[in-house]
DNA sequence: CTGAGCAAAGTTGTCCTACAACTCGGCGTA
DNA sequence: TACGCCGAGTTGTAGGACAACTTTGCTCAG
C-alpha cells in the first residue's frame, strides 16, 4: 500500500470476523498507516506532513477521517498540528518515539526501537488461581488459571522477564503449544480477545527479592511493570508483571496535554 | 458552570493573550469540562455519558467539536466510544484513572488522587550549565541555568525528591523568591512557557546511588522519572529528575490502543 | 537597500446536513 | 420458551462551507 491510498480490500469490508468484533474504522486504518509511515522515516521528524487535503487524496477518504486519524496520532505525541500551518511529525532530539502509554506488545515495541528481540518460554502451566489473581481477573472462585513464563532478550543479553496470567477458560488447551513463544497478544486476538486498555503500575525492586528463576538477576535493580489488561468490555483479560532489568531497556513514556 | 453550557464568556473569545498564543479550541474546553465532571463523580464509573446530540446542546457546539473532544478523552483512556451504543466513563475496578501519561504536574496528579500534597523548596541555584545539560536544552555553550531542588511530601512522610533544571535566561530573576514553593509549571505558565510535551524515561535506582541530601532515603529503592518538557515549538524548556520513594506513590500508565 | 505593513494563499478549526454502520431492546412467530 | 426480525437510538463517515490562524511575498515609505 505505502503511500498510496487505502484501497477498498484494505477496507476489509466485511471480512470474516468473530460475531461482535466490529471492522476496524477507517480512522483507525489512517491512523497506522500514518503512524508506519513517520516510523519507517517517510516522514522525517519535524517535517511537515502533507495537509489534510492532499490526505483525503490519497487515502480517499472524508476529511472528517483524516482529521479523526490526525488527533489520535497527535495524542500519541507522535504528530503535532499546528493551527493555520500544519502538521508536523514530533522532533524529541532525534529520540525514540514510541512509548509505554501505547498499548502494543513489549516486543513489538523493543522492535520498533530497532532492537532484535526474541523470546524463550520457560514454562507454560495451569492451575487454580490463587486469591489475588482471582480479584484482579475478577474470576469466580476455584477457577483456573494459565501462567506464562518468558525470558525477553537482545540478542544474547537478557532485557526482562515476564509472566503472564490468564483465565484458564478463555485459553483452549490447544493453544498450549504456541502460547508464549511469540507475543502473548497474537494468541489472545486470534481467540477474538483483544486487550484495547491496560493499568499499569511502575515499581522499583530488587532482583534478590522477586524468585525469577535466573541467578543472573540477583544482584541487579529491576523495573516492574504490573498491569492488567482490559476487554472493550471492561472485563481483564490478562494479568502481567513483566521485570525489566535495569539499564538494559528504555523504558519511556511520551506524555502530552 | 457545572452541567451546562460553554457560555460565550467562557470561550475567551480573543483575551489579553501573549502574541502567538491560540486562544482555546472549543473542543479542548468541552473535553476538560467532561473529564471534570467525570473527576468529580458527576458520571460514575461504567456509565454511559449524554449522546453527542445532548452535548451538542449542552455545550452549544457542533457534533464535530463535541466527537473531537470525546475521541481526545477516548485517548487518554477516561471514556470508552461503542459504536452505535454509546460513550461510557472506563471503570478500571474503581482504581486511579489519571495516568502519568498526561502531562500535568506532579502535585497536580496527587492531589486528584484524593491525597494531600504539599511542596518544599530545599534551593534555589544559578549556576553555569554542565555539558550534559547544555545538550539536552540545547543550550548555547556557557550558558547558565536555574536548578531547583524541591520535596514533595503527602502529610509528613516523603514522597518524592525532585530537582528541575531550566534555562537561566528563560526565567528572569524576579521569578526566583516564587519558584519552587509551589509547581514548576505554574510559574512557567506565567511566562508565557507551556510544556505541552514531555519525554520521560523511568530508571530504578538505589537511594544510597543519588545525592539527594536526605538521609532517609540511603536505604530506599526509587523509581527516578527522568524527563524533559518542550513547548509547542519542539524547543526544551525544562529537564527534571523526580526520585518517587518506592512503595509510598501509585505510579501508574494508562495505556489505549 | 532595509524594514514595516499589508494582502493573499494555504492550512487547520468549527458548523451544518445527510446518510451508513452498528447496537440493543421489543415484538411477533414458530 | 427460543429464535429471528425490525425499528429506534447512537456512533462513523461524507461533503461542502466558512472562520481563524500562519506563512509568504509583495508593496511602499524611509
Amino acid at each position: 500500500m505505502g503511500a498510496t491510498s487505502i484501497t477498498n480490500t484494505d477496507r476489509d469490508p466485511t471480512p470474516a470476523r468473530a460475531s461482535g468484533a466490529a471492522r476496524t474504522p477507517l480512522a483507525r486504518q489512517v491512523a497506522e498507516d500514518v503512524r508506519r509511515r513517520i516510523v519507517v522515516g517517510e516522514f522525517a521528524p519535524g517535517s511537515r506532513l502533507p495537509s489534510e487535503a492532499e490526505m483525503c487524496e490519497q487515502y480517499r477518504v472524508s476529511r472528517v477521517t483524516v482529521r479523526t486519524a490526525a488527533k489520535a496520532l497527535e495524542s500519541q505525541g507522535l504528530v503535532d498540528i499546528r493551527h493555520g500551518s500544519g502538521m508536523y511529525v514530533v522532533d524529541l532530539g532525534g529520540r525514540i518515539r514510541s512509548g509505554l502509554q501505547e498499548l502494543r506488545s513489549i516486543t513489538q515495541t523493543i522492535e520498533e526501537w530497532g532492537v532484535d528481540a526474541h523470546v524463550r518460554r520457560v514454562s507454560l502451566t495451569r492451575r487454580p488461581a490463587t486469591q489475588n489473581e482471582s480479584a484482579t481477573l475478577d474470576l469466580a472462585p476455584d477457577s483456573e488459571v494459565v501462567v506464562v513464563h518468558r525470558e525477553i532478550l537482545a540478542g544474547e543479553e537478557l532485557v526482562a522477564v515476564s509472566i503472564d496470567t490468564m483465565p484458564a477458560e478463555l485459553i483452549p488447551s490447544t493453544e498450549d503449544t504456541d502460547l508464549g513463544h511469540d507475543s502473548v497478544f497474537a494468541v489472545l486476538d486470534r481467540l477474538g480477545l483483544s486487550p484495547i486498555r491496560a493499568l499499569a503500575e511502575i515499581h522499583a525492586v530488587r532482583g534478590s527479592d522477586v524468585s525469577l528463576a535466573n541467578a543472573d538477576l540477583d544482584q541487579q535493580l529491576l523495573v516492574l511493570l504490573d498491569q492488567v489488561h482490559y476487554d472493550r468490555t471492561g472485563r481483564p483479560i490478562a494479568y502481567s508483571k513483566t521485570y525489566f532489568v535495569e539499564g538494559r531497556f528504555q523504558f519511556v513514556i511520551v506524555r502530552t496535554r
